[in-house]
DNA sequence: GGCCCTGTGTGCGCTGGCGTACAGAGAGTG
DNA sequence: CACTCTCTGTACGCCAGCGCACACAGGGCC
């Protein structure tokens, strides 16, 4: 997929937002040991129960955490894009989880070996004080979910999802079919197909096999449930 | 609501099991500052926003993170009980968190001023650890809150709250009406009376007027759905 | 004992999302 | 160009949970 890469957002490691706050001599430390790696669409970057050998910066990729449940069914519970990092039950002591990672929007992310971060982390300077303030803030993303999960509408979620999404691109445009949405939110494919369709009618999105623009994101905000806001504002709030 | 006390296990810090897992030495340096308070149902121990003077590590409450929305109806986003401690925001570096903590089940609580228990945390020793582990159970809890919100009936998170409660309680009884689980669940009243009148029918429950005996626990756990063990199993891990 | 208040049981009709099934429509391939 | 595969549209019956309304029942209080 590594089309002949050109220079983009993605190749300065100060592009992702955690990085990008660490004070110089910090970063300095982290350079020689950050990691280009280009994450194509779907790539499992951790299963659950399984142990991460990395950390993972995004510059402009996304991520999704979800989990699997024993019937097969999944449920979307947080996703990260530029502005964190993948694999906090490295530094939290876990380990692992048991959930799995899988790379949602193609793109690039920096890695750093998990001991190194480890080490890091435990010095107790600005990494650990991020990487504590991010893990807060998706801790605020997946009490949110919980919370829309209960209580929205597909067609609130659907507007969620693509305004959560859209906020982690370059662009305004994602590489995505209705079904793997479906997968994501936790609902069946032809509930997706109808709230898209209706947005699509309203002139919020457009889309055709599997690429979807987003052409008015103001009323996308409109139509969105509460939860969409509530997050965000805890990431900026928290996130510098 | 504390009528004269009498000793328990309440009265001991080390019945909390954060607080029991510190070495000596840690604890030592703990202890002058550990306050013991009473937590009488109900109350609210923070808002959504507030912020919070103290940590509390509950020895025989339950207290119940709750998310309450813009319309007045809510949903329970994770417990904690002895296992826990309530205030993460406040070593995670967030100082508040967008939702509600509030007593579910009756007791006593050690508290730590918020200003000390940073310090012992930048400190980088046993207490962090054991916090961020927490933590990290906490997390799995929340997403597999969203998952079950997601996917499983009534019936089945009755019998996944019921077990997680009293797994955090000396006695096999619940002091909490129906009204107030359906507020927990995010559910109507109703639905949880249907679904406790065919738990009680089963035999597996027994109810009055606020009153709640689980009767026999096992094949509670046989009806319950996948999220318990999951949770449980990663609390085993985390926790000692 | 009679009263009231709080908690529980039950019965509607409604609707959103599910499971299933199948038809059409892009887009790439030979 | 025909072929195939993937993605999207639509329809139909089904059921869990919702909102509402009201009846009943235990238990404390005067």
């Amino acid at each position: 997929m590594p089309k002949s890469r050109t220079s983009s957002s993605a190749d300065n490691p100060r592009h992702n937002r955690l990085l990008a706050a660490l004070p110089e001599a910090d970063y300095e430390r982290l350079l020689p040991n950050l990691q280009q790696v280009s994450l194509p669409l779907g790539t499992v970057m951790y299963e659950s129960g399984g142990t991460l050998g990395y950390v993972y910066f995004p510059t402009d990729s996304i991520v999704s955490l979800l989990y699997v449940m024993e019937d097969g069914a999944s449920a979307e519970i947080a996703i990260t894009g530029y502005e964190g990092l993948v694999g906090i039950s490295l530094f939290m002591g876990g380990e692992t989880t048991p959930s799995r990672a899988v790379v949602q929007s193609a793109g690039y992310a920096y890695r750093l070996k998990a001991a190194f971060l480890k080490k890091e982390f435990d010095i107790g300077g600005a990494l650990q004080h991020l990487a504590l303030r991010f893990t807060q803030a998706l801790i605020t993303q997946m009490a949110q979910t919980a919370v829309c999960n209960r209580h929205h509408a597909v067609e609130q979620q659907l507007c969620r999802w693509l305004l959560m999404s859209v906020d982690r691109l370059p662009s305004n445009e994602l590489i995505m079919t209705q079904e793997l949405i479906a997968n994501m939110l936790g609902v069946r494919r032809e509930g997706v197909t109808e709230a898209a369709g209706r947005l699509q009618k309203a002139g919020l999105i457009e889309y055709s096999r599997g690429r979807i623009v987003v052409v008015d994101r103001e009323k996308l905000e409109v139509r969105v449930c509460e939860c969409y806001a509530v997050v965000k504002k805890e990431y900026d709030r928290l996130l510098v």
